[in-house]
DNA sequence: GATTATAATTAGACCGGTCTAAAAATCATC
DNA sequence: GATGATTTTTAGACCGGTCTAATTATAATC
């Protein structure tokens, strides 16, 4: 079964995941753009998927790809890769948390069963990288988070940064200069109904910093109260 | 001139190479029996590789291949990471030295080059794999060994293990259990001319051994007088 | 140097994954 | 529910790398 899993379809089934994660779902068109490819290979790769044995995805004509339970180990078995090496990279070799997505991307579909087990014990078994994501376990189950979106906190509210979207270096190394990482504190002290913007206080911060819906979307957090 | 070079090109190169550095020629069917491929497909690649802009391999008919100097450096280079990841498993992650090779052969082909230098630094710039093979410096220079196969050792002789063939980890976990690895200490006590086995007293070990021709000129020494 | 074994090359097919161009289905809006 | 915009699918081509089968060149032996 996983034999014929070639690292193209690995990336597939890995952006479909993402894709019903974050959108509900994953059209065509989505996956393409998510994949830099054209609709009409994501047509036939999906369309291909669906017929392998056992199926990784279902497919039905306009409805873009659901994964198969096998499709979604698959999935999650690269996501435990990604995110493990991310910390691993992270803590073992010093690379800063917006340098090591784009690495993990590569090394995620060729290391072994054995140096994946060899990571996590070496860094502690994790739970999480280091954006805050959450790293699937070895038996492929991922804690589900029920984390806010920085976004839709109001003001008065404490809140304790839980994970940051890894997709823009450029975003994590902003947010890493204005003290937004995962575990850091914060109070939003004002909304702007019109702009969405938030004014911010981090704590340990001089300064309250303005941040649009643009930042503050792509920021996870837990509300204290 | 890097953006062509797939994978399964750097691996032809790396293959030419160590076969000329071995056996002093790569022949088409050298090669593919290294490889695990037919002839014919050595034969279209090599062609192939010829043509390139700049040409990455030299190819006359029925002549096999010779490395161009860009051929020879894109070999060197992921002998390079090939034997600084070995190092690393070995080092960092606990692998013993007969586990490493694999692994290596998958992770060469997509680390960063930033992600070579962080692990030659952790390592503080080995200039030895696990095996005792020589790492090309970052300047891909390939310091020359002199050493010899104990195959070729004679009676009398002291020597000092220096490096060990790394294709076969049988081989390696059985040198291992006898005590022959890196700068270990040997002295050979006889040689048998029929069958070319040697009788050799480790240094440190209670038993003398006798090791045949298929161990013997696996095991590089230098000779201590 | 003729014969035979071995190695190397060619020609053509195939597979995985991509593309473009054209056709068909769905969605959005009136 | 008709119209136009968008999305999806189909059909066919292409590229990289492999293979098999047939052919040709080299090497080895008499």
């Amino acid at each position: 079964m996983r034999d014929n899993v070639t690292h193209v379809i690995e990336d597939y089934l890995k952006t479909i995941y993402t894709l019903t994660a974050s959108e509900g779902r994953a059209t065509t068109k989505q996956i393409a753009d998510h994949m830099g490819v054209t609709p009409a290979s994501v047509t036939n790769m999906i369309q291909k998927l669906a017929l392998t044995q056992p199926p990784l995805v279902e497919y039905r004509k306009h409805r873009g790809a659901v994964l198969t339970a096998d499709g979604e180990k698959v999935a999650l078995e690269i996501i435990r890769h990604h995110r493990l090496l991310e910390m691993f990279l992270h803590q073992t070799l010093g690379y800063s948390w917006d340098q090591v997505h784009e690495e993990a991307d590569r090394l995620e579909h060729v290391i072994s069963e054995e140096l994946e087990e060899r990571i996590s014990t070496s860094l502690g078994n994790p739970e999480h990288d280091p954006h805050g994501d959450p790293i699937p376990t070895r038996d492929l189950r991922l804690p589900e988070a029920d984390f806010l979106p920085l976004s839709q906190v109001r003001p008065g509210q404490r809140a304790l940064v839980q994970r940051v979207r890894d997709a823009d270096p450029e975003l994590l190394r902003y947010l890493s200069e204005q003290g937004i990482t995962p575990d850091a504190r914060l109070v939003v002290l004002a909304y702007s109904p019109f702009d969405n913007n938030l004014q911010i206080q981090v704590e340990g911060r001089e300064e309250a910093i303005v941040l649009g819906p643009g930042v503050t979307s792509q920021v996870f957090v837990k509300v204290e109260g």
